[in-house]
RNA sequence: GCCGCCUUAGCUCAGUCGGCAGAGCGUCUCACUCGUAAUGAGAAGGUCGUCGGUUCGAUUCCGACAGGCGGCUCCA
């Protein structure tokens, strides 16, 4: 008998080991019941595969980010067999995993209901139950077209071969790989084939091996993501190793619903969006016009610090302002549509930059004015489609904090930087401190202008100084604005969610559009490039962000409520009268709740308002000048005089820190 | 914009197989004056999203529109 030798690599140990021809790679994990498959020379393998001489395996784990994606792929693929189980006629599109889950889509003359979605996962269950194995085979283009003859979707993939790389791992290409094609049967105990599909694999050995599930929903998605494609129906599922993992997905989601900012605005009396206003159109109240008005004081206080100056300019235009800027011919399908009056057409804008140039364009301007840094809380509108506002996060009105800095193309580099540091900065004093940056880039579409030269320039301008901050850089091809590159600042919140938050643009078309120039030292006249730089990006938006991030608990400094006093009886309330008299003069944000609840109910109150300081007051304190101060979570300490309570607070406030 | 679902009191939601609309919380009033997350009683509050259609009669059935939710596409 002949052997092969092949080396394991497990928990960073490596070994040798000989083993007989034919060996397959369960055969040396079969101790572990975690190991779902095999990575073999670095691709993931079914545990089935037959190990080659020289071969490097390690075990893949259920519980690792690869093993999901296995075990979730797999559960794609039975919920595709129970869904045309139930339904006969519909016909396949892809199922690839996806961060928590999976999905497949579906061409049915109907859309799923609820209904059905039980149905299908009641199906699924039984499937699981029988211990179907997964089976590879490799099959040649023309069987694999004759076998899926009934399946034009997959057919239409396998048209497709050569154009869809081999790691798009997201979309078509977990069907097929670059390589040969590969069908996966579905095998039941006896031998028969229950099911099969076009699949690149690898695969869980049998149905078995599924330990938790569920079906999250159904949607309907465009084929291929384009949207001049028809739609599939799409079911959305989530599959994990164990039962304890998958009540903690769900609790996870339950969590991100409590913070939902739509929900604790509600709750919090922050804002709201009234119908007669019109679809994502917000007004603040006066609790979150408290918030809004403390993030723009202080970021108004830190762009002068940073060297900007506060400018002003006006919610509409002529038209030919968004021609010269370039911006009409790509968004105007993006702007609210043009009002005509005496003869002319005005817009809402949808962006400030123009605006700004005109202040630059105002008078001549000289190489030592430069850089020139222009701000201003800028309202914008833009027509977002009906299926896309959210909340505060996407919105059809929105104030950016907008800053515009003309500076020599020399100086390009380190303005950059300028603006990247203080704007990590000014997140940083958020309470956002865990960033990436995206760099995104034109592609070879024809929606970008400028010359090549021009986009390479801006491009490694840009690159160099996000390379140089050190944070993480992702790439974007395609992302950037018509007129220039960007940085992106992306900001995980306090449940691990991303968001797109800062963007810096680099932009050498508008300043040539609208001929700005500076004289420089020489005399000769010089084109300024101008660089685009939102910090929060819309104050709505951000916002929206951060009372999700806090969970609408927010640090002092923010708090819309910063102090609730709470006299334990009626004859307690004009001592505690007077010491928010004084608080009020330090301009704590302070209220005495005089409501005829009991003091246990003001406390519950003050807590699920998220009142950060609570200072209650009873026969006690009156006689010693003291109050109990409670804080948010709890916490509480007895017996504190009153003016020991002040300066807890002040402090508490200066340090903008979170309690 | 596309697909599906949804819209009943300020909020969360019952309900009406087509025949005068319900709860809890909140609000208001009264009593209670209380030591760390809900004191008790009473009252007010709804053109059942809007407009049309079917019907003796529509909150209920049908249609359009508006708004919302979940996705898709999009996001300067």
């Amino acid at each position: 008998m002949s052997e092969v030798r092949v080396t394991t690599v497990s928990a960073g140990q490596r070994a040798e080991r000989t083993v007989a021809t034919g060996t397959k790679a369960w055969e040396l994990f079969r101790d572990d019941p975690t190991v779902i498959a095999a990575r073999v020379d670095g691709e993931p393998r079914d545990l089935s595969h037959e190990l080659a001489d020289g071969a490097e395996v390690s075990p893949l784990a259920i519980d690792t980010e690869d093993g999901r994606a296995i075990l979730r792929h797999s559960t794609a693929h039975v919920m595709a067999q129970a869904v045309q189980e139930l339904f006969p006629d519909a016909r396949l599109g892809i199922g690839p995993p996806i961060t928590d889950g999976f999905y497949y889509d579906f061409d049915v003359t109907e859309p799923f209901k609820p209904e059905d979605l039980e149905a299908v996962e009641s199906r699924m269950r039984k499937i699981i139950k029988e211990g179907q194995r997964f089976v590879r085979r490799e099959v040649s283009d023309e069987e694999a077209r004759r076998e899926l003859a009934s399946e034009p979707h997959k057919l239409e993939l396998i048209g497709l071969k050569g154009a869809i790389h081999a790691d798009d791992q997201g979309e078509a290409g977990v069907e097929v790989g670059a390589g040969g094609l590969t069908i996966y049967d579905n095998v039941r105990r006896d031998g028969s084939v229950a099911w099969k599909d076009l699949c690149r694999g690898p695969h869980v050995p049998t149905t078995k091996r599924i330990p938790a599930f569920k079906l999250m929903r159904s949607a309907a998605a465009y084929w291929r993501g384009d949207e001049k494609n028809p739609q599939l129906q799409r079911i959305y599922g989530t599959a994990w190793e164990s039962k304890e993992a998958l009540e903690d997905h769900l609790h996870r989601i339950e969590e991100a619903e409590r913070r939902d900012h739509r929900r604790i605005g509600r709750e919090l009396d922050l804002f709201s969006f009234p119908d007669e206003l019109g679809s994502g159109l917000a007004v603040f109240h006066p609790k979150g016009g408290v918030i809004k008005r403390e993030m723009e004081d202080y970021v108004r206080q830190r762009h002068l610090e940073e060297g900007f100056q506060y400018v002003g300019t006006p919610h509409i235009s002529k038209q030919g302002l968004f021609e010269t800027s370039g911006h009409l011919p790509y968004y105007a399908e993006t702007m609210f549509p043009p009002m005509e009056t005496e003869g002319t057409r005005y817009y809402l804008k949808a962006m400030n930059c123009p605006m700004h140039n005109l202040i630059y364009a105002s008078r001549g301007r000289s190489y030592r004015e430069l850089p020139l840094r222009l701000f201003e809380f800028g309202s914008v509108y833009r027509f977002e489609k009906s299926g896309v506002v959210h909340g505060l996060t996407r919105v059809r009105g929105m104030t950016m904090d907008d800053s515009h800095s003309y500076v020599a193309p020399e100086q390009a580099p380190a303005e950059i930087k300028h603006l990247l540091d203080f704007v990590l900065g000014l997140l940083k004093d958020f309470g956002l401190d865990e960033f990436y940056l995206e760099l995104s880039t034109r592609d070879d579409s024809d929606k970008f202008i400028g010359t090549n030269q021009q986009w390479e320039e801006a491009t490694r301008t840009l690159e160099e100084v996000a390379t140089a901050s050190g944070l993480e850089l992702v790439p974007d091809p395609g992302g950037a604005a018509f007129y220039g590159p960007k940085i992106s600042v992306q900001c995980r919140d306090a449940i691990g969610r991303t968001w797109q938050m800062s963007t810096i643009q680099y932009d050498f078309n508008q300043p040539a559009g609208f001929g700005l120039e500076y004289q420089a030292a020489d005399g000769s006249r010089q084109q300024p490039v101008m660089i685009h730089s939102a910090k929060f990006g819309s104050i709505e938006r951000f916002i929206g962000v951060l009372v999700e991030h806090y969970a609408g608990a927010f640090p002092p400094w923010l708090a819309p409520v910063q102090v609730v006093a709470i006299p334990i009886a009626e004859r307690h309330e004009e001592y505690l009268d007077k010491l928010a008299a004084t608080m009020t003069e330090r301009r704590i944000r302070v209220e005495v709740d005089r409501s005829d609840d009991r003091m246990q109910k003001k406390i519950r109150n003050a807590q699920l308002q998220k009142v950060p300081f609570m200072l209650i007051a009873g026969d006690r304190d009156v006689e010693e000048g003291a109050v109990s101060f409670r804080y948010r979570d709890g916490r509480q300490d007895n017996g504190v005089p009153g003016d020991e309570a002040v300066s807890r607070i002040l402090d508490a406030i200066a340090r903008r820190e979170q309690v």
